[in-house]
DNA sequence: ATGTCCTCTCTTAGAGGA
């Protein structure tokens, strides 16, 4: 079973790339990022004539996040990340297919920092532990997948002394991230490639992709039922050269069945 | 500081976000 994760960075402009991109390399389960859609506006019937069941929580222009399984069904586990009912930013939708328990996040970017979008990351950074810690102790093999806008060390950014500033790369952010960890979970691509430089993003700007001059933010972390299923890991780079890609390259990890 | 690209609007230019 292939599981990806995907920020689109705009479900419709992305659309062609995104149903390339199912097509060239069908995913069993795809979770997306950054729709920026609000929910009536999420191409369902192109995603349905791609052989595709879709849930999502959309919003208008900002976030948006959805899980997509090919000829499976989709059980729909929630779509708000608890702990905060003020927060109404669509950056978390959760199901069940295939008997595994499927956490898609889009997890604040938190620029610029120090200031009130640092905090809101951090705030729903610890909201977001709590409730991974509540689906590790449960029976059920989970993976939570998505753009977690962490760069967890400094073998995962390509210049990382440029980024010691950045809500990215803060010693806050990433010592949240190892306090996620230390729950137990498994960075799938860390675990599969322990040294090699693997990146998920390149921005758009000065030709980052042509010079691989990217960042590891998109990750997968599984609980131990997943772990010991975990088969292949990779980064679908090339299809961050598509024209009109999204800054993100798709992610995907292999499960023994 | 800047670069680019997305979406939305007090819409064809500018703002906000990444």
């Amino acid at each position: 079973m292939k599981i990806a994760t995907y920020n689109v960075n705009g479900i419709n402009g992305r659309l062609p790339v995104l149903l390339r991109w199912l097509e060239e390399t069908t995913p069993d389960v795809a979770c997306l990022q950054e729709l920026k859609a609000p929910e009536e506006k999420f191409p369902l019937q192109a995603i349905t004539d791609a052989g595709y069941n879709a849930i999502w929580h959309g919003q208008k222009s900002w976030n948006g996040v959805a899980i997509l399984a090919h000829n499976m069904e989709i059980q729909e586990v929630r779509r708000v990340l608890p702990g905060d009912p003020e927060d109404l930013h669509s950056r978390y939708i959760e199901a069940i297919v295939n008997g595994i328990i499927i956490g898609c996040l889009y997890l604040p970017n938190g620029n610029p920092a120090p200031g009130p979008k640092f905090d809101y990351k951090m705030d729903w950074f610890k909201r977001f532990t709590k409730h991974a810690a509540e689906l590790y102790v449960g029976k059920m093999p989970v993976v939570l997948a998505g753009d977690y806008n962490v760069i967890p060390t400094e073998l995962d950014a390509y210049k990382p002394e440029r980024w010691t500033e950045d809500a990215l790369f803060r010693p806050e952010t990433r010592e949240a991230f190892k306090k996620l960890m230390a729950q137990g979970w498994t960075d799938a691509l860390r675990k599969l490639h322990p040294n090699e430089t693997i990146y998920t993003f390149w921005d758009y700007f000065r030709d980052a992709y042509g010079r691989n001059a990217g960042l590891r933010i998109d990750h997968f972390l599984l609980n131990p039922q997943l772990d010991k299923r975990l088969i292949n890991a990779g980064v679908d780079m090339n299809v961050r050269g598509w024209e009109k890609s999204s800054d993100h390259g798709p992610v995907w990890i292999e499960l023994a069945d």
